[in-house]
DNA sequence: CCAGAATGCGAGCGACCGCTCGTGTTTGTC
DNA sequence: GACAAACACGAGCGGTCGCTCGCATTCTGG
């Protein structure tokens, strides 16, 4: 591993805020060609990780030579980047503002239930996705990226806890919250190991482990109609 | 990365169940050295993961030269397979037939409690045990123990529910006993991420989560005869 | 005390990795 | 058709890594 070059020209700082583009013009074989080494390095990135993953492996997953590679990514860490970026955006775009409302009159189960289903679908749908985030050698970057995404869901889940809890103390709520993304991230890892119908068994006990252990929290509400139905 | 040379003398195979040990003495100053060496090892396996450290780190960390640790050692998965061989040796000392024997007439919260107690207590002291044991890279014989590991307890697990469920179907057992070993593993992720008192409120955290989890499907036990001190 | 084994050293080998560069091919524009 | 820019290639550069090897030093048994 070679320490990263770090070499960018100075720019004309301080009073341009686009930095860069010298007009690098692509031509649509370029973008097919990036799609299509997205399309490899989330193959090699999901089967070996980042770290062990090589630009080489990529190139020849891709059907082209290193060379190419470094046409349109000026390192590995990029193109995970840009891989990240795109899974980002696709599932903003797919999921909309499906992890943002809460509506403070929606059962406890029904609010759980829908976010695991979202989340897990689109992990399943996007292996690489685990991939990233969740691997333990990802660089920088995607890191960030990462700590962005999982802060984003803690404090929205900090938040329908809190609408749930009003008078809980805020470390409380802080801890429930990490507790709850674990949770879901155990849930994800044995859905992803398995498939079709005991994948979903398996969704089904991550939501009956989340509404298990928030319930008793929520209990003291003002009623939901039917607290029987629980299995 | 060279590929592993997994060159070994043939043996005398088939009638001698003691292969090897072309007689190796060791001396004094030698197991100082392994201990040594084992330790420096721990340090950088736990702070920088099994493949991002380097043998010459690990020596330099224990202040010896490479060759040196090679004579010790027959290469880098070795040092590991040593480390959690005598991780693995102590924990069943300290903690005994702690993880075997399995009481039916004790409490559900008693069980889970003592349990999760003692290997958050063991992993807050072997910070390497859960670099090693849930590291995503280490190589094949590692990955042979953790999953040895990781069986034993899914039984354990699976015989203790069986005892408490036993109308339950085996793959519904199977997964109770999956979703369980992944809320520990969240939880002890969030444990080690703290400290003090902290550490402690997560621990609870993650009986609290256990046990709502698995108490609806022992509820309809023959009385235990407080049922309402959940919290 | 001394032969030989165990221990210790560190330059360096071979393999692989991320990445570059000189060169050749394709594509768009006039 | 001409020219430049974008695209493609692949040998190979500089680097690190796991590990070796020749040689010096220290310990131990007879």
């Amino acid at each position: 591993m070679p320490d990263s070059p770090e070499k960018q020209a100075p720019e004309s700082q301080g009073q341009d805020e686009q930095q860069e583009q010298p007009p690098r013009r692509r031509q649509a074989r370029g973008e097919r060609r990036i799609i299509q080494l997205l399309e490899a390095a989330a193959t090699v990135f999901s089967t070996t990780g980042y770290t062990a993953a090589s630009t080489n492996a990529i190139a020849r997953e891709a059907g082209v030579s290193p060379g190419t590679l470094y046409q349109f990514f000026p390192n590995k860490e990029a193109i995970a980047i840009e891989l990240g970026d795109r899974l980002m955006h696709e599932m903003r775009d797919t999921y909309g503002e499906a992890l943002a409302p809460i509506d403070p009159v929606t059962p406890l189960e029904e609010a759980v239930g829908a976010a695991v289903e979202r989340f897990i679908d689109f992990n399943c749908q996007h292996p690489v996705f685990f991939a990233l985030m969740h691997g333990p050698d990802v660089p920088g970057r995607i890191t960030e990226a990462h700590d962005a995404l999982h802060s984003t869901l803690h404090s929205r889940i900090e938040g329908l806890l809190s609408s749930f809890l009003p008078d809980a103390s805020p470390a409380d709520l802080t801890r429930t919250a990490h507790m709850c993304l674990g949770m879901y991230k155990a849930g994800l890892e044995l859905a992803l190991a398995h498939e079709g119908a005991e994948r979903e068994a398996y969704v089904q006990e991550l939501k009956n482990a989340l509404v298990r252990y928030l319930d008793p929290l929520v209990g003291e509400r003002l009623g939901r109609p039917d607290a029987t139905t629980t299995a």
